[in-house]
DNA sequence: TATTGTTATACTCTATAACTATA
DNA sequence: TATAGTTATAGAGTATAACAATA
């Protein structure tokens, strides 16, 4: 049996989740977390598909506006507002710096962490991202009007406080 | 370098998206994607409480709910439902055979696909966890007052549409 | 030819645990 | 002792590709 080797860098599918015709989604249909899913779905097809050829993923995403909103971040802090382990965190920034978009400094109270910061190059891709991501989200937004898109947010703030 | 082995059946941790104090979370907090992701978090953390000990995850939950209901279901449409691929959808099928709540049906008319159905003791676990998530999710959504909780699912079917 | 289920394999993400260097 | 970062390893979940049986 000869197998083709698959593509180095295979995106994430993630397909949508359809509504299949006919099917009974009984209890399904009544449970917030499975409208969440659903609604996140949509959401991350959208953030997909705006950043097509990028290599973002969420967590990247996430990751890089935290480091230029919050300049000299600790990988550890970084993690803990992903939530994930600090291994997690360390993979994510080597990511970032073999791409040349963040740079590790020492700092000189604590020599034990690092300071993330992003680099010119950074900067410029991060902008570039937040402008797509942005622009993908507010189409999908559009779906609700400005009064139904505050309230939306209001009650998901709530829920997840 | 002596390891301990890791426990054999660890379940996702997924730890809760703590806010951070003093982080500054730029663009993120006005993008519908990221709040419904915290939103998400908190429903699926209740939902692995209300589970402890069953060993379920959405998926499996969904897969057996959606059986119930679509009795002689076959193993591609369920994964279509999921919005996972075919050969996902049978090593689900494997685990949920092999704790004895599913069992796969020859159809007389198509004898390629497996009809799917729940075992008597599928049945009852179907209803237990069912009780538990519809009450750990009633008692997230109790976070909002009867007419929040329509408006925000009808806002989230708008949004998945 | 097309579809269902199956098997083999690979890859991503994330975890835990132990190690190191600093504090 | 405690913490930040690192390394090694493991596992869950899901993908693609090829195959056999059936339509």
């Amino acid at each position: 049996m000869i197998r083709k080797p698959p593509s180095p860098h295979r995106p994430r599918a993630l397909a949508p989740i359809p509504r299949v015709a006919g099917l009974d989604y009984d209890v399904l249909d009544e449970l917030l977390g499975y409208s969440l899913r659903r609604a996140q779905v949509a959401l991350f097809l959208a953030f997909h598909e705006a950043t097509r050829g990028m290599e973002i993923t969420p967590p990247r995403f996430t990751a890089l506006v935290v480091i230029g909103a919050n300049p000299d971040i600790s990988q550890s802090t970084l993690g803990e507002v992903l939530g994930i382990a600090r291994s997690g965190a360390m993979l994510l920034t080597d990511w970032m710096v073999a791409r040349g978009l963040v740079e590790r400094r020492r700092r000189p109270d604590d020599r034990r962490a690092w300071g993330l910061h992003l680099t010119r190059r950074g900067e410029r891709f991060v902008a570039r991202m937040k402008r797509r991501v942005r622009a993908a989200d507010a189409r999908r937004a559009a779906a609700l009007n400005a009064r139904e898109l505050r309230e939306l947010l209001r009650l998901l703030a709530k829920l997840a406080g």
